[in-house]
RNA sequence: GGUCCUGUGGCCGAGUGGCUAGGCAGAGCUCUGCAAAAGCUUCUACAGCGGUUCGAAUCCGCUCGGGACCUCCA
């Protein structure tokens, strides 16, 4: 049984299999840190920390890159070509580098708080400059690029020809043939330095008021929109990699252009395995800044965003993401993520109660039919996982043994209706996914333990009141600690335990 | 216009031709001093029309609807 994922590349699912096994090279697209991430950017994160994770789980040994995009991507809107970062830096009137720390440390609280490993290395567009200049001197050598009033583009019409006799055309990636697209009509600035319509920018002269500019032996300017990823894949993963990761709607023309430039430098295509996650939308409509639609990160986790009731705790959107596949689109509404906090609650509770029953289980399972089939469905997260990661199905599966689990709490199942083994390897299945490949954690984490104490202490007194028949009492604790969002409820048993809003 | 994806019950979402996905919401019951939680039971489906097949949500065709990319975009 070995994992299998979908190549958007050959458009089929494929076993994955590494070029230098155990190692594993994966590169993501990171963030433009322009401006505040939102909803839409969390998906690609949080689906590429648990590919991350399930392949070092799967015992791979992963160099994860995800870059920084800091070097500014111009906007082509209207007839000014702009620097995203420094125009705004302007408005703002902020340097620009601080204005991309300011948004790169926003970026890294929110991926903190969703629980995302760091990656392996957190490049930054600006920091490789010089491998990009070095990059764009080869292709111009290679004859695929060539300089036009200051500015690089690549050769798009050539590189189609040449490559499409070696079975690799532009377009290999999004199955876009070059000649369907040269009707577009639409308006570029510069474009008559080009000559092609099809061709892009690999480096940007620079106007005056362009405030990030570095020398390069085209004169001062920025790179291109693309140029930064194939270098910084190359400088740290090689010439060909493992896994090549992003949202779909980078296939084109990012990483078609990503194709083409490397594969150009270094005579091979960059990655062999392309993955690409689906897009998050509102009301059936992709979440994204051409439609003004999004909700920022630091929105959802205060509630303060018109179509949100409440706010929702970051371990709630994780939750929710991988309640769908990845590949599929996933619609988002508040009703959706209330009931994704609702679902996270019940799994998380039944989990934190079994994971601390250590005598549960008999030698010979009282129950067999019980016992083989809660042992299949823990035995089936590796089957779905191992199919294109299919998170949501693992959750399906947990829900149904979080059935169980609370029967067995609540006495309505036997305690000895499993074997010890099955037990054991339920809670083993469970802790895995859950907390290392899924990467959830309990949302209460920051309590130091004070207040565990002090909530003991009540629950305490609230079971002497109760013994006495005392409810005015017992009820006043709990319906004051309910006001602060603090729950108590009675269990079977005579205990007491509480959970935390 | 070109390329491609998609249409599952009140909502979100899995679905490899034959087996109840799952979650949330609704209804009933059990438990409880009362609650809450939990458990059990239960009601809402596969856009429409044809076709292939012993059998289709799943394959094929058409119709209608939705979406993505083609331009910065996760």
């Amino acid at each position: 049984m070995s994992l299998k994922v979908y190549n958007s590349l050959t458009r089929e699912k494929v076993p994955f299999t590494p070029i230098n096994a155990p190692y594993v090279g994966m590169y993501v697209c990171g963030p433009t840190v322009s401006g505040e991430s939102h909803l839409g950017h969390a998906r690609p994160f949080i689906t590429f920390d648990v590919v991350f994770r399930y392949l070092t789980h799967l015992g791979y040994k992963v160099r994860y890159v995800r870059n920084i995009t800091d070097a500014g991507h111009f906007e082509e809107e209207g007839r000014e070509a702009e620097d995203k970062i420094s125009s705004k830096a302007v408005l703002e009137k902020l340097e620009p580098m601080e204005l991309v720390q300011k948004y790169t440390n926003l970026y890294h609280w929110a991926m903190d708080r969703f629980n995302n490993l760091r990656p392996s290395i957190e490049p930054t567009a600006t920091g490789h400059i010089v491998e990009q200049i070095e990059m764009i001197k080869k292709i111009i050598t290679d004859g695929y690029a060539y300089e036009a009033n200051g500015s690089v583009y690549f050769d798009v019409e050539k590189y189609n020809t040449d490559f499409s006799q070696k079975g690799q055309p532009y377009g290999i990636l999004s199955g876009r043939v070059l000649e369907d697209q040269i009707d577009s009509t639409r308006e570029l600035d510069n474009q008559e330095e080009k000559r092609n319509k099809s061709d892009f920018a690999l480096w940007k002269k620079a106007p005056p008021e362009h405030i990030m500019r570095w020398q390069s032996p085209w004169g001062e300017g920025f790179p291109g929109w693309h140029i930064e990823c194939s270098a910084m894949s190359t400088k740290y993963l090689g010439e060909e990699f493992d896994i090549h990761g992003g949202g779909m709607d980078l296939q084109f023309p990012h990483h078609e252009c990503e194709i083409a430039q490397s594969t150009v430098c270094n005579h091979k295509m960059p990655a062999r395995y392309w993955l690409h996650n689906n897009m998050i939308t509102i009301n059936g409509k992709k979440m994204g800044k051409s439609y003004n639609n999004v909700i920022k990160l630091s929105e959802l986790f205060t509630g303060t965003h018109p179509m949100l009731t409440q706010a929702y705790h970051p371990m709630t959107i994780r939750f929710f993401i991988l309640q769908s596949h990845y590949r599929g689109t996933l619609d988002f509404s508040n009703e959706a993520l209330q009931a994704s906090e609702k679902a996270l609650k019940r799994l998380w509770e039944a989990y934190q109660w079994f994971s601390k029953q250590e005598a549960l289980g008999a030698d010979v399972a009282g129950n067999a039919d019980l016992d083989n089939k809660t042992r299949q469905l823990a035995e089936e997260f590796d089957v779905f996982m191992n199919d294109d990661l299919n998170t949501a199905k693992v959750l399906a599966n947990m829900f149904e043994l979080s059935s169980v689990i609370n029967s067995i709490k609540d006495k309505h199942i036997p305690a000895n209706a499993l074997g010890r083994e099955t037990v054991a390897y339920i809670q083993k299945q469970m802790h895995a996914y859950l907390e290392e490949i899924f990467g959830l954690q309990s949302e209460q984490a920051a309590d130091n333990g004070k207040l565990e104490g002090v909530l003991q202490l009540l629950i305490d007194i609230r079971k002497e009141a109760k013994g006495r028949k005392d409810f005015m009492t017992s009820d006043k604790i709990r319906n004051e600690l309910a006001t602060l969002g603090i729950q108590l409820k009675d269990e079977k048993d005579g205990g007491m335990s509480y959970s935390i809003n």
